[in-house]
RNA sequence: GCCCGGGUGGCGGAAUGGCAGACGCAGCGGACUCAAAAUCCGCCGGGGGCGACCCCGUGAGAGUUCGACUCUCUCCUCGGGCACCA
């Protein structure tokens, strides 16, 4: 028996959590033997970010689902590794930390703590002896580590590129905190353009492995549509127009289809070609032009909807199909960054192009009919009905033909190729922030780029005291020569260290390689226990990161795989999205003043109440509305479960009880196939269900229930009520831990129903019900149902034209 | 603008071609109590009927089907992602 007993004994859930979150750590209950184990499960959730605000309902919500997830595996058989750690780099800290006019570096250890206590209050399965922090220069050791690998293998490169500015915050901003072109925290501060030689990773490079991938690896599909989305893969084909003096611009399509109705070329106003195109007479405007462009941020710039503006070059080009002389171009609509930074204009075709036409008035040809009317309006985009039309030996053709035919009349002309264009940019890892792991670099004044050898590393991030940016553009670290002044390691002579740091995103793209190796320090990650426990079994997290996070980890695990230092290309087998939880039907956000904090629930109801609340508000996928009130209900259910364990007898009854055994093996299988989808909420319901009739059924019989049927029952609530499940389990008499115990085996024969309730139907629509043995005849069937008063009612006069019969479910008949 | 995902009682939600509203919350009625809380029992989409019962009902409209919350098309609306990507 226990030793936690009030007079009543009542459940009591703050003494329950106590004590069984102590007794995990006495007998290692969540620790697993890596080495050893038989049956290796790697279930991965999001390491989280230590604000200082502490963990909210979102986050808890994400760490529960994939808990119960893990705990139910195991259950199952499998030796489930479950570890955690934190993500403490970023501008996130280094913003708060300059707000508080606190240093990060003693800021963070405070955090994490806060972190870990309340991570440990909600009852994960998680194995701490893992934990990793990214600010540790244990870790960002191989953080470094890994960019020098990428490095070796060409696949991280420098070069010059726009990046945001904050004149008020005096930093770099990332798009995402530009909003309308203003700085989302000066509202009324312009952000400009600056151009940076920067790091790059050539993720470019993966970008058709990464899309075909995505075909073979089990994920949530919204997560893999977006990321289809965003690698965004085009066909099409590039095309070179001349001028009359012999200059080539080549323009990238993918309606090469079009191309008789190519009526100009715009340039990007950085284009190459742009200066020597520039005739005398628009030198001015087109110098102004560009200026101006440059001067304005990136985000705004891409903002399409203030209209067009541009500048005519003075220059013409041959169109290749139609020998016409076409004007050149330069506008801001044209993107450098994408495709060959110029383009072929078809205002016809192009709603783009046909608004700059219409506005500069330059010439529209129609080249594409739309075949179902005579003359539909234009623009007109329809690129798999419309047929050809001026488009010499292409007339008649369908667009989808049209589109093959062309890129091979271009080849044979010499004058254009087919070729793919992805919209995924290379990933700009550098930031001129203190906070994040140096980027382990030397320029040297001989020996130019030299890396920083291995047995160097970690180049450790100095404690400065001035760590806020400025103006300059360059990261803090920069105005410390004691630090990045350096003999050159090759040479010995005059070198210094790259100043910059690098993005969060590169410490989270590899941590899940370094969980099972925490303990090797001589490497990154330990070949035979990567081997043995990766790629990871399941991974849940939001899909906030679908696009960022999931993509850098995959590409970075596939450099890892082409420099032969792991086996595999894809670092989550099986990765599942999971819904948020909003509040009053909006996003809980500290400006509404509606964000829910997990410890007041957890104080007052107790951590297995609040996990099973928070997975009984909706579809683990879809999130949920939180309410207040709602979480008595689950509390009551546990209450009610404690009454039938404390009240549990040996020689107890209800054990052969077919009605109750047959629900105990229904919901065995239906709490486990929900539970494997990620469906609490009706797994819940279903262990609700089921316990309403063990109850009513005991009390007709005056009866205490037997542990026969409580042991299966405790064992499904494991997952989902961890202390609460101990508990009732030792109080069955039990010494183990209950997630020593195996998930209760299923038995078809008792599950099966006997007799059923059979619905007739007359036309379709529900005139009675029948109580018949499973299996009937449909002879048996009809002939009972037509003796049914309700039923006769609607067929009596009528004949029957049709009969259907759904065995064990229902009967039709038509009239 | 494009791409995903939703819209079901007072509320959260269940049912993915076969009994709409499981399970829970709130509410109402009753038992217990001096009383209250807790607990237990019952009712709980709308309309009609004394009643057995009948009609209507899953954002709107059409279609497929013996039968549609579920499949198809059009539209409205909410949420998320991308957005001058050629």
């Amino acid at each position: 028996m226990s030793e936690i007993e009030t007079p009543r004994d009542v459940y009591s859930p703050v003494a329950v959590e106590r004590k069984w979150q102590d007794r995990w750590v006495e007998r290692g209950t969540n620790s697993v033997d890596l080495a050893a184990a038989a049956r290796p499960y790697f279930n991965l959730m999001m390491f989280p970010y230590p604000s200082a605000e502490g963990l909210h309902v979102g986050n808890v919500f994400a760490f529960i689902g994939a808990d119960i997830h893990g705990r139910f595996r195991r259950l199952q058989g499998h030796d489930v590794f479950e570890p955690l750690g934190f993500d403490a780099f970023g501008i996130h800290s280094e913003n708060y930390a300059l707000k508080v006019h606190t240093h990060p570096a003693k800021l963070i250890p405070a955090n994490i703590d806060n972190f870990r206590k309340q991570l440990k209050r909600i009852g994960l399965m998680v194995d701490w002896n893992h934990e990793v922090q990214t600010t540790s220069p244990d870790y960002y050791k191989w953080t470094q580590w890994i960019f020098l690998q990428l490095y070796k293998a060409g696949l991280a490169v420098e070069k010059e590129a726009p990046v945001n500015w904050c004149p008020e915050c005096k930093t770099v901003l990332a798009n995402e905190q530009v909003i309308d072109g203003y700085c989302e925290r000066h509202r009324d501060t312009r952000v400009t353009q600056r151009y940076l030689k920067q790091w790059f990773f050539r993720i470019t490079e993966y970008a058709d492995r990464l899309l075909g991938n995505l075909e073979s690896i089990d994920w949530s599909d919204s997560t893999k549509t977006m990321q289809r989305n965003w690698i965004g893969k085009s066909e099409g084909a590039d095309v070179t127009f001349r001028t009359a003096v012999g200059q080539e611009i080549t323009v990238f399509t993918t309606r090469q289809d079009t191309l008789f109705g190519a009526t100009y070329l715009v340039l990007a106003p950085e284009h190459p070609l742009v200066e020597e195109l520039t005739t005398e007479e628009q030198r001015l405007d087109v110098f102004e032009y560009r200026q101006k462009a440059a001067s304005l941020d990136l985000v705004s710039r891409k903002a399409g909807s203030k209209g067009k503006t541009g500048i005519f070059t003075g220059s013409y080009a041959r169109n290749p199909a139609t020998g016409e002389s076409i004007p050149i171009w330069i506008a801001d609509y044209v993107l450098m960054e994408y495709g060959t930074g110029a383009i072929m204009a078809v205002p016809a075709h192009d709603s783009r192009d046909f608004e700059f036409a219409t506005k500069f008035d330059l010439p529209i040809i129609r080249v594409v009919e739309d075949p179902e009317k005579e003359s539909s309006e234009l623009p007109f985009t329809d690129n798999v009905h419309g047929i050809l039309t001026a488009s010499g030996q292409f007339n008649g053709m369908k667009v989808p033909d049209a589109l093959p035919a062309v890129t091979e009349w271009l080849e044979s002309e010499g004058t254009g190729k087919g070729r793919t264009q992805f919209r995924l940019h290379d990933w700009c890892i550098s930031r001129q922030r203190y906070w994040g792991p140096p980027i382990p670099i030397i320029y040297c004044d001989n020996c130019g780029t030299v890396p920083v050898p291995e047995e160097d590393l970690p180049v450790l991030l100095p404690e400065i005291e001035d760590f806020q940016p400025d103006e300059s553009g360059v990261s803090p670290l920069a105005r410390h020569a004691e630090w990045y002044r350096l003999p050159c390691p090759e040479c010995g002579g005059k070198a210094r260290r790259e100043t910059d740091v690098s993005d969060t995103f590169l410490d989270s793209s590899w941590y899940f390689l370094r969980y099972p190796s925490t303990d090797h320090s001589d490497v990154a990650f330990d070949r035979d226990l990567t081997r043995k426990w990766l790629p990871v079994s399941s991974y849940i997290g939001g899909n906030e990161h679908a696009v960022l996070h999931l993509m850098y980890a995959r590409f970075v695990t596939m450099a890892l795989c082409d420099q032969g230092l792991i086996d595999f290309e894809e670092p989550f087998s099986r990765f599942r999205a999971h819904g948020t939880i909003v509040k009053d039907g909006a996003k809980m956000s500290k400006s509404r003043g509606n964000v829910v904090v997990p410890d007041a629930f957890i104080d007052r109801w107790g951590a297995d109440t609040f996990r099973m609340y928070l997975m009984f508000l909706g579809p683990y996928q879809e999130g949920g509305d939180f309410r207040d009130d709602g979480i008595a209900g689950i509390k009551r259910f546990l209450d009610k479960v404690w009454g039938l364990v404390r009240d549990s007898t040996g020689e107890g009854n209800n054990a052969n009880n077919p009605k109750v055994l047959r629900k105990l093996h229904q919901s065995i299988k239906k709490v486990a196939d929900d539970i494997e989808n990620l469906r609490y909420n009706t797994a819940i319901s279903t262990l609700m269900e089921f316990v309403n009739l063990v109850r009513s059924e005991t009390e007709s019989e005056s009866h205490a229930v037997s542990p026969e049927l409580l042991e299966p029952l405790v064992i499904m609530l494991s997952p989902l009520a961890p202390h609460f499940a101990e508990e009732c389990w030792e109080r069955l008499g039990n010494t183990d831990s209950v997630f020593d115990e195996r998930w209760p085996e299923f038995d078809e024969e008792l599950a099966r129903d006997n007799e059923i309730e059979l619905v007739v139907q007359v036309n379709g629509k529900v005139r009675a019900r029948l109580h018949v043995s499973a299996g009937s005849l449909e002879s048996e069937v009809v002939r009972a149902a037509s003796e049914e008063q309700s039923v006769r009612r609607f067929i009596d006069d009528k004949t029957i034209r049709k009969t259907i019969y759904v065995p064990d479910k229902l009967i039709n008949f038509v009239v």
